[in-house]
DNA sequence: TAGATTGTTAATCGATTAACAATC
DNA sequence: TAGATTGTTAATCGATTAACAATC
């Protein structure tokens, strides 16, 4: 056990990302690989590869490079994927079943185990094999199956009232698609995901281009 | 015409955030707000508030604060967002179905124009107002209404394809959830959305967090 | 041994934070 | 005028990149 304390949020980022090419190198029967390799398949340099991933643990062998499967095994753990990863999602509209559905959190071995909203017409319904349930069974269910990870999809209004909850019942890391700031206690992991903005960034791309353009033309 | 050439990723990401803060603060009729007031709404510090917003052009009155109509129309021009922005979606699974749907973009002055999929039996379905095409109407529809923003949901494999029809089409801006490293050309915008990341870092801070139990008990 | 590639140190770069003169 | 709050400068912090000794 010696998994680091610490590791930087852009690092941490990464590390999917080299589960990820890790993993389809394996599948490909490749049994070792460089910095290099890896930063070429991502599109990072060689030299914050190495840096990044002696962060998880000392395991390549210099003049060699990386062995596929003790690196996979390495960031596996690093990541949390060990023991397969169940979490709930609050909130069963389009996105929140999207995200139930979706089939890339498999490769992670993260998987969505049940839906909850407090639409009485949507209470029963499945959504690619898993159940609508009342908000009101969510303590109950994330208790007895010991849940740790919590999405939420609702309306910004309702959103800290169901982190409220799931922190109650014992969520300690929430991934937030509300577009608003919530609190919760110290020790819980919030994440925000707030498409609308994202997508206003890539809008102010466009409008920075145009801009440029004219700059151009009257230079 | 003085909108700045060039606002760091880390600022450019929480524009949008002030933005709503302010579009909120009109709503409730107020007129002014401090870097205080905005920091304490949105969890950032008043400093960096104060620092992001000089980028967006100089609207603050020492003493005083920023008028909020005046704040609110800087922002939406340094975001593209004076003209109505529009986006068409390239995947209708249902990721793709649930962003056409989403009614968050809205705030913002974002549209989702159109869904395409290369499934003959989505063809011609309606979602939210937002008709499936099918791929080969693409560039025609992009060209016919000047769109310039291109999201990808398709799986990984196809992910390549699209982009590069969507750069050919003249869509400058792409927005793909596609896990996978695109290639695009210089001068296009590429943000890459990789949930199953995203959660895998969730996964990391809960198994950190037993990591650091265990530790203090066995110190 | 020579060539390859690591892990790490030091240099660079960029963002955040603190402090404060300017000004309403 | 006194109090409030900006915009900006300088200090701090943290991440990326480059370089290279260690080592397979």
């Amino acid at each position: 056990m010696d998994a680091k304390p610490y590791i930087p949020r852009p690092t941490l980022g990464r590390l999917p990302l080299y589960y990820r090419c890790l993993d389809e190198a394996a599948r490909l029967g490749r049994e070792v690989v460089s910095s290099e390799d890896i930063g070429r398949a991502l599109g990072l340099p060689a030299a914050q590869v190495r840096k990044d991933l002696s962060y998880v643990r000392d395991l390549g062998r210099p003049g060699i490079g990386y062995q596929v499967r003790v690196l996979l095994a390495s960031l596996k753990q690093c990541l949390g994927l060990t023991s397969d990863k169940e979490a709930i999602v609050v909130g069963a509209g389009r996105l929140g079943q999207a995200l139930a559905a979706y089939p890339g959190f498999a490769a992670y071995g993260l998987r969505i185990v049940a839906l909850f909203d407090h639409d009485p017409a949507k209470i029963g319904q499945q959504v690619a094999g898993c159940t609508i349930h009342p908000l009101a069974d969510l303590p109950g269910l994330v208790q007895r199956l010991h849940i740790e990870l919590g999405i939420i999809t609702v309306p910004a209004p309702a959103a800290q009232t169901v982190a409220d909850a799931m922190v109650e019942a014992g969520i300690v890391a929430i991934w937030n698609f509300a577009p608003v700031a919530l609190t919760v206690p110290e020790g819980v992991q919030l994440e925000n995901e707030d498409l609308a903005a994202r997508l206003a960034v890539l809008s102010h791309y466009i409008a920075r281009r145009s801009f440029a353009r004219e700059n151009s033309r009257n230079a």
